[in-house]
DNA sequence: ATATATTGGCTGGTCGTCCAACAAAAAAAT
DNA sequence: ATTTTTTTGTTGGACGACCAGCCAATATAT
């Protein structure tokens, strides 16, 4: 019954060429035509390795969110102060922006599909929320370690850094020229680290 | 040469039925047949009062991103107080989910047009700009009358409050559980509130 | 009667999926 | 070792469904 092929190396090029024709075209827009002419092989091989479309370009939205679970994880790992804590976070926004365009578009197409189609919808739904899961149990054990203090609970804080990442990430793609402003990316680190430490 | 025909009425209908499917369907998922079927007419008059259907969803998506500006602007002209705008502002935000469910669905479809169809890029590029614009023109009229007295640049604040607003609305669409939380709401109040009077 | 409003069949095109054929590699048999 | 068989990988043609736009016909209003 085994499914599902061996050559791992093939279905793995194929889903890089699904990131690309996603970010770029969005889940309507995208085509397996696309998606077989940049991997190089024929559209009936994209149906050899996946079982349909729906399923090709969930797999692609899912990776790609738990690759954002795992960084937002590794910046708790790394930093133990606030100041390192929310300069981690705002690395990670514009590190991302310049290693991988793509990563934010995949980002907000992953909302887009968890709220059009019912298909997918099943296999994506809490996938968003596990990422202000993760940024929470993250603030919660520093809170815990004693490296914050913040004023606000925890589950609001991680309910509005979740959003101004996001929000900022949608800034970023239609105006990537905000990239080069040194004044907002360090008002945005200063008011994250104002939020992990009670000032009052 | 008339161009469009006079009844202002059914135009304004069939608008009605785009913004319905659109926030549901987005706009690859949106078809002529769906919105004339909700509108409770045939395909074809859709072809008649709008020249394709690019126009006509973006049409609907311009006259949304209208409204949103109208309103942060209406906050300004309503509260002259840092926790008087604060508050306005998460209103604003709260408001719209209860009346209008549909608004953020659009909202957010025009990010997604803007970027991926190159077709009406060029009419919605720089609208998403232009609610940043409007709520920085609001600060700083405010920080100027002395209203508000932010430690942080006017044009980073807007950044910052944008993407706090876009970020907690992406949220709010793909949990709308969220909505009901008083805790959440509150922290991001005092957090704006926070943001415009300089403490330190 | 003339202008305006409205309909739905038609066309050419695109899409996802299926599938019969073919190629390559691996396994089995000689 | 060489041939045969079986499994695995890959292709592109064909099919049915659907779509946006067009347009001749019809209905409604002026």
């Amino acid at each position: 019954m085994a499914a599902r092929p061996h050559d791992e190396e093939k279905a793995k090029r194929i889903l890089t060429a699904v990131r690309k024709i996603l970010a770029q075209k969005g889940y309507m827009g995208t085509t397996v035509n696309q998606v077989a002419q940049e991997a190089g092989v024929s559209r009936g091989l994209l149906h050899y390795y996946f079982k349909n479309k729906d399923e090709m370009l969930a797999r692609a939205i899912k990776e790609n969110m738990d690759l954002s679970i795992r960084m937002i994880r590794r910046v708790f790992a790394q930093y133990h102060d606030p100041q390192g804590i929310s300069k981690g976070i705002v690395d990670l926004l514009r590190n991302v922006m310049e290693t991988d365009p793509d990563f934010l578009g995949l980002f907000f197409e992953g909302f887009a599909v968890a709220r059009n189609s019912p298909v997918v919808q099943a296999e994506l739904a809490g996938l968003y929320g596990q990422f202000r899961k993760a940024l929470e149990q993250g603030l919660g054990k520093a809170k815990a370690d004693g490296i914050i203090s913040p004023a606000l609970p925890v589950n609001a804080l991680a309910a509005i850094i979740t959003g101004l990442i996001d929000g900022i990430g949608l800034q970023l793609l239609t105006e990537p020229d905000l990239n080069g402003n040194q004044v907002i990316w360090d008002s945005i680190e200063t008011g994250i680290a104002d939020l992990l430490v009670d000032t009052r």
